[in-house]
DNA sequence: TGTCTCGATGATAAAAATGCATGGAGCAAG
DNA sequence: CTTGCTCCATGCATTTTTATCATCGAGACA
């Protein structure tokens, strides 16, 4: 007997086999196992230089397992199985860590908790506590581990990390390019009622502002209807109720789901940022490294 | 189903944890796996950080396997010799490759002969030929991947990588030591026969250079028997014939397993060393680079 | 014919594994 | 009860491995 690194191929490329294998679909894999599909490519591609074939057909447009993949697959997930459900039996969770997360309302609805149950999936140790508030919160008395803020990242007595970019356009849902008044060029826009974000907001964009800065004059502007909240305002979007200004990051998931549109392609992009924000003291703490690690990926696929 | 990077350990702490279950001992574990002690203790450590109990009950200057560790030991065999028997039976082994070695005689038979075994079971596929000889030769018109040479390294054409420092000292057996004159000073080699290389070797110190370097002269030399072939003078030290100049790492095995000792700890460190040379166009080439990285190992254990 | 999606790949950056050197703990033998 | 072994742990530096980013080309779909 002589050991397996050498009976076996480099053990996290069966891993990525498994997942690649049970997909049959290199970039969902990689999503499953929270990396990219470049990753996985490559890890498929160590086990098969191990193997010494193909374990994958390639080609149109898909990945498929060969026969002698199959076959590996099969042994794979038994094999596997075997030992993660003697780990899950003898495994002594480590106690439950509360991680807390601040952010505005509108961050949070529209783009975190949508997430966030790939978190929890992916780490059901960590137990997630959200804060809410679009008023600046006290890290320490909050006793908040990571908050998630929108703005020029000159916060005194914070470590602060870039997160996201955001990028102001106008959406709409699709049935109101379809039935409503034409709206395909800024000008229409004058046609149309404006869905606003009320100016007490703290940040936000008016649609004043945001004319101002894109054709350089506002316009005639037909109606507008103001929200003190920016989730509501999305939703009357959602139901036709007029055109609104959606941000990048947090439309970005209805907008590929087809739910909102961009009838304009215009677009604005501010200055400022959505940073990470942490106590200055951060102490080691796994949960919260692995929050961040998580966030800043889920960050990197929009 | 969610992967099983969420539901198995660091999968290659799994592949050091089967060694270290099976030998219930890091470090012969680690000489398996051709990494050193160290390495293994990480891995079981990253294991257990996982698991979140000990696998291992350590203490008594040993690693046994606690009864949670066993049953997870005992999954792991089974899980992976299920995955490795379906690799086996796969695998197409990449077709042979010949890999020319060349060194001299000497260091040929006491120090490469001996570890050769080790390679050649770690790299079942790689095949060795080897080229022994004083004489120094051309890299290309014999086909030599990789040369073993010693010297200073001002070698033209050829890239040069230094492997061993080696050290020269007096050895003899151990009987000769017990049984035979007085010898546990240099003034007593006096009244020894000294097993002397032949001038006509290539290179090689005599004893005349060494007892001048390290003592200021000769002093008288009872009998000289001399041999030109390092080999036999080696072979005859060991049969008591005599007091031999051992080169360091030439004759550390035999130090080890005390078929020879050193009477005398006066050492001379020439200036020189034995290289690794290269043909200088080294392309890519798999087994060799599996070859260097193993003999490196090898040379830095001596 | 564009537009998608999917996998491959070269250049780098990030992360993990390993080596090295060293320390402490037990054990065995003088 | 000291000395010398062997064995495992660990801080630090380095090497090796993995992953990312940014692109590309191929096929599918409309």
């Amino acid at each position: 007997m002589s050991g397996y690194r050498s009976k076996l191929p480099p053990p996290n490329s069966i891993i990525a086999f498994e997942a690649a294998g049970r997909f049959q679909n290199f970039t969902q894999a990689a999503r499953e196992l929270n990396v990219t599909q470049a990753a996985v490519s490559r890890q498929i591609r160590n086990l098969e230089d191990f193997l010494g074939f193909s374990a994958f057909e390639r080609g149109n447009g898909r990945a498929q397992l060969t026969p002698e993949g199959k076959r590996l697959f099969e042994a794979v997930v038994i094999g596997l199985e075997h030992i993660a459900g003697t780990v899950h039996g003898l495994r002594r969770r480590p106690k439950k860590t509360y991680l807390t997360v601040a952010s505005t309302i509108s961050f949070a609805s529209l783009w975190l908790i949508p997430r966030i149950a790939n978190f929890r999936h992916e780490f059901p140790d960590i137990d997630l506590r959200f804060i809410s508030s679009d008023a600046e919160l006290d890290l320490d008395a909050d006793a908040i581990d990571v908050a998630i803020r929108y703005g020029n990242g000159a916060w005194p007595g914070v470590l602060v990390v870039p997160l996201l970019k955001p990028e102001i356009f106008p959406v709409c849902s699709p049935s109101l390019v379809k039935d409503g008044p034409r709206l395909q060029a800024l000008p229409d826009l004058s046609a149309h009622t404006l869905l606003d974000r009320d100016e007490a907001g703290t940040f936000g964009v008016s649609w004043k502002t945001w004319l101002t800065r894109v054709r350089g004059d506002t316009g005639h502007i037909r109606r507008r209807v103001l929200f003190n909240n920016y989730d509501l305002l999305i939703r009357a979007a959602i139901e036709g109720q007029g055109v609104a200004l959606g941000w990048s990051p947090l439309v970005n998931e209805l907008l590929k789901q087809k739910i909102l549109v961009r009838p304009i392609v215009s677009t604005m992009k501010p200055k400022d940022f959505y940073y990470l924000v942490l106590p200055k003291d951060a102490s080691m703490n796994k949960s919260r490294d692995t929050f961040l690690k998580w966030i800043r990926r889920a960050a990197a696929l929009h």
